[in-house]
DNA sequence: GTCTTGGCTTAAGGAAGACTTAACATCGGC
DNA sequence: GCCGATGTTAAGTCTTCCTTAAGCCAAGAC
């Protein structure tokens, strides 16, 4: 993990370097504004840890620039106490602070903290051939064209497409779009198939006689 | 937004309270930490707030508890100064700490810090095509025009503007305006959609009928 | 070939859900 | 405690989707 500390105290800034060499970071240790947002632009790091007092320009500013082409996560030190200045940080896009005179330990664990994120970010998106299915939009793509659907034909789509190239027997599909037990003695789910088709294409759902539907993978 | 609130302190967590409201937040506040264990079992919140001095059980043994299950955002509140709780409450789960006795203007903004980076949003302001929203402002600008919102219009676009493009239920968005208890056998939600959209853009806000809202990225 | 069975197609009717409007309530500031 | 702003309730209208139903078609059985 790659951290960019801008610092322009040399001996904290040294102190700050070693500890977090200590903890296995590897660190690029600069001491003005101008210098960290070229180097910025590298795209290299893993987090910023950004002192608000730097000689060249307000570290505000550095941030505020920044914010403008990277979400990198960043910790910003600063020796003001004003809470006006905190919020202003915070809301500015800093993800968290620490106010000088602080311990390393405590610049570490916040450090942990803000750089544990951005895992586990999983687009539930289906993608079978020209046919998208976008669950948390609720959305429908076939060929790059937004279909709309009802929410009987999505849920239906859906079931298909999750079990895609098996057969679906009637009885459940039936038994999704209704519950178990309130039956509905009609075609209203030859109706829904029927939709679906005339929407998409005619010979992605597959009828099996007797038994039930099958949606066609892509070759 | 809803909130969590986990504090012991009548007069704190009312005070709390109130200014959480006023904020737009929906607040659930309660007293002890297996209470709140058992609610956030319901998956209905944004954040939680969670003092560590809590009657029945240790705050920190609640935050273990829950990050086996969610990774929610979490501001824990101490009185406790000394540098070891801070960072074991840090490194076992919570995303910030605030030390008593503290300002509550300070707590709201790291409430916001906390819970916009679920979004690897880092900047309090949103923006999405011409709807700008500044969050810690409560202002919103539609085509550069500022457009003024009461409190839960503002929470309503909020969340929808957090998750742009992603449907969210009418259950989340009732539950979010209002608790659980407190239930709306009313069409309010429909209301604010109403107004949003005639505040904003007709189209902005995308209806899927049976299940939730939309709101419309901008292409 | 024709009969039967199950599926397809079409259009109309109905109902659930959403929209709109306005009046009524509630909250917060003065 | 009053007034204005904000929120909620309620009623009527509208719309979309779902179901129903009736006739048609295709496949397999005889």
């Amino acid at each position: 993990m790659r951290i960019l500390l801008v610092e322009d105290d040399p001996s904290l800034g040294e102190g700050m370097r070693v500890a977090l060499h200590r903890e296995g970071y590897t660190v690029d240790w600069l001491r003005n504004g101008s210098d960290a947002l070229a180097a910025l632009d590298s795209d290299a790091f893993s987090a910023l840890i950004l002192d608000l007092g730097l000689p060249d320009m307000d570290g505000l500013e550095v941030l505020a620039l920044l914010r403008r082409r990277h979400t990198l996560p960043v910790v910003v030190l600063t020796a003001r106490d004003a809470l006006v200045d905190r919020l202003r940080g915070l809301d500015g896009g800093a993800d968290d602070y620490v106010l000088k005179p602080f311990d390393l330990a405590e610049l570490l664990a916040r450090l942990r903290v803000v750089t544990r994120r951005g895992e586990g970010r999983r687009c539930a998106q289906l993608q079978l051939g020209a046919l998208v299915i976008d669950e948390a939009r609720h959305a429908v793509t076939w060929q790059g064209q937004a279909i709309s659907l009802g929410r009987r034909e999505f849920a239906l789509l859906l079931e298909l497409a999750r079990h895609a190239g098996q057969v679906i027997p009637r009885s459940r599909l039936e038994s999704l779009l209704y519950g178990w037990d309130e039956d509905v003695e009609s075609n209203a789910l030859e109706v829904h198939v029927h939709h679906l088709r005339k929407k998409l294409d005619r010979s992605l759902i597959v009828t099996l006689r007797g038994i039930g539907y099958r949606l066609e993978v892509p070759a």
